[in-house]
DNA sequence: AACGCGGGGAC
DNA sequence: GTCCCAGCGTT
């Protein structure tokens, strides 16, 4: 059955399948290594975009190395899972001041960087050396677990060892670069996660969930995720035409990207004028304030937290104390620091726009 | 082994 | 609303 998997999808992959994109078939390692921890956790269509901005602002790993890390977190700015950004700027400085900024060949060597875990050192030794590893990530989770019919968990330890066995047998290991975007591009086009394209699948014949008719019931997954619920309030501090802004860090969401002044509470509080004023004066001993507005209610979701909060943009005659530690950015190259989307709706919304005159 | 990390698109 | 996406690092 391994046998006919294989001939079976690389024949598809050279006769059939026209997906494009913009690093295919590319092989600079440098580039092929940015567009996959682009790809982590995030869809095709969503990184396009920010592959070819990067590309065009750093051509060269030097390049990248030796950028600012305010500018390339900017670059990345709405791509999420920012520890991404942070890794790549740390590896690929690692490999300009180590290795003379020549990429490493070897799948130990690849895996070994920070940022780099087993399936991103796959795609890139077998992409860039043609190295026969196999890449075994969500489209191969669902393409191996349907054909061969294995209701084994994708996110259990044994369920990740049995797929990447699995994926190392049908891994064609002659064309092991061209196999792997075989297997990535047919579970992305043909047998994707909703309504796969059964009817016109060159698989289906051999397909055991198919057969079974499991198809809709595979890959199993056993955890669910539970979402929780934040209350964040900003406070949008201005004086002398500046902002008041501040570097998240510590291990929470966000981590390395800015905000204002935050006030968290875990229970949902809708502000309002006169709330806002009195707490302003009780609670931090600011009278002299004009309150210039507060937003209606923000909502966010993300996938392991929702999001509420309002936008409170107060101008201050002078700068308490208890604020003069933070950083205060002129709000004319406000748009200059990397942000949460969170912040950016706020930022690009009309409500904003309209209230400023 | 379990958990936390963004944002968007499809249903 | 739920699920998933070219996963990884930390604990």
């Amino acid at each position: 059955m391994e046998k006919q998997f294989t001939s079976i999808l690389m024949k598809w992959h050279k006769q059939t399948n026209t997906r494009e994109m913009p690093w295919k078939g590319e092989p600079d390692p440098y580039k092929i290594w940015l567009s996959e921890v682009i790809l982590q956790q995030t869809r095709v269509a969503q990184g396009w975009q920010y592959y070819t901005n990067f590309i065009k602002k750093y051509p060269t790993i030097t390049q990248l190395a030796r950028a600012k890390d305010q500018d390339v977190f900017k670059l990345w700015e709405g791509l999420g899972y920012y520890n991404r950004c942070k890794n790549l700027l740390f590896t690929a400085r690692q490999i300009v001041n180590e290795r003379k900024g020549i990429f490493p060949d070897q799948y130990e060597d690849i895996l070994a960087l920070k940022g780099i875990g087993p399936y991103t050192a796959a795609a890139i030794a077998s992409f860039a050396y043609n190295l026969p590893f196999a890449v075994v990530d969500g489209n191969v989770f669902r393409v191996l677990s349907r054909f061969f019919g294995i209701a084994e968990a994708i996110d259990s330890s044994r369920g990740k060892a049995l797929f990447t066995e699995i994926a190392g047998k049908v891994l064609s290991k002659k064309e092991a670069g061209l196999y792997n975007q075989a297997i990535m591009d047919f579970g992305a086009v043909v047998c994707k996660p909703f309504s796969p394209s059964c009817h016109k699948c060159p698989l289906q014949k051999h397909c055991v969930a198919f057969r079974d008719g499991r198809v809709n019931q595979l890959p199993v997954k056993e955890k669910t995720l539970q979402r929780k619920h934040r209350w964040l309030y900003y406070f949008l501090f201005e004086h002398d035409n500046k902002l008041l802004v501040h570097q998240r860090t510590g291990k929470d969401i966000w981590q390395n990207l800015f905000e204002f002044y935050l006030v968290e509470s875990d229970a949902g509080v809708v502000w309002d004028d006169k709330s806002v004023k009195n707490w302003l004066k009780e609670q931090v001993g600011i009278s002299k304030a004009n309150l210039l507005y507060v937003s209606p209610l923000s909502v966010q979701q993300l996938t392991h937290q929702q999001i509420k909060g309002q936008f409170i943009r107060v101008r201050l005659a002078a700068v308490p104390v208890f604020l003069k530690k933070y950083q205060w950015q002129p709000v004319g190259s406000l748009r200059k620091l990397p942000f949460p989307k969170f912040i950016i709706q706020h930022l690009e919304s009309p409500f904003l726009q309209k209230s400023l005159f």
